[in-house]
DNA sequence: AAAGTTGCTACGAAATTAGTAGCAATCATA
DNA sequence: TATGATTGCTACTAATTTCGTAGCAACTTT
């Protein structure tokens, strides 16, 4: 299960464009969950499977080593958290709960 | 495999929340990319199936049958397309191509 | 009318994800 | 300092998802 990097992609995708790594790694599941419920406050590992809806420990575990490798999160004294650049990832991601909103509203239209 | 929609959310998560939804949807495999390789062109079956690296068409047709239940896209006589909200997604995510680069940089400097 | 193209389904194999159990290490409490 | 709880994680099996190939019916093109 090849991570999905940069400069050197990944699962199906050909291209080598940094895009497609992104488009690979936020498309394995909990992925873009666990960065969202770490954009606050640093957890630990416990905690953040309890956020994730009890998710398997062994599927966390993966996923957690995926986003270190990709430099999206880091292991401190306080627990998980998102380095920099993870964050920033959540800043461009953050109008997406909006857009979630709108998303809902056209489905009550209904 | 019930598909993610907002209201009534989906492969474990129980919050009902909106953006569980959005998390849950884009976090399967090939949807992101297919909603991203749509953005500009209509494209048919083939095309798209080319263009997301030969995906197997037995996921891509189950993808589209959610992505259209999701909204987001449409059959069209032009062939697939996006629709207003399924645009508006895109737009939404285009911040994520800057990210992407400054990512990459990131794993430069190593 | 023959040959190609398109949209899609079937189906078995491979890979990913889930679930449960458990264990060593740290921490808290008595 | 013994005891019990909590934490981080691994092992292992089962379920689900994804892949890959083959193929077919409905068009289109030649």
């Amino acid at each position: 299960m090849t991570p999905p990097l940069p400069k050197k992609p990944v699962r199906g995708s050909s291209t080598g464009i940094a895009i497609m790594a992104v488009f690979d790694l936020l498309g394995r599941k909990w992925n873009m969950r666990i960065l969202w419920e770490l954009r606050n406050v640093p957890q630990s590992f416990r905690e953040l499977q309890a956020r994730c809806d009890g998710m398997s420990p062994s599927v966390l575990n993966t996923r957690i080593k995926q986003l270190k490798e990709a430099q999206l999160i880091a292991k401190t004294t306080d627990g998980y958290q998102l380095t920099d650049i993870g964050l920033s990832l959540m800043d461009t991601l953050d109008p997406l709960r909006e857009w979630a909103a709108s998303w809902e509203e056209a489905f009550k239209l209904e």
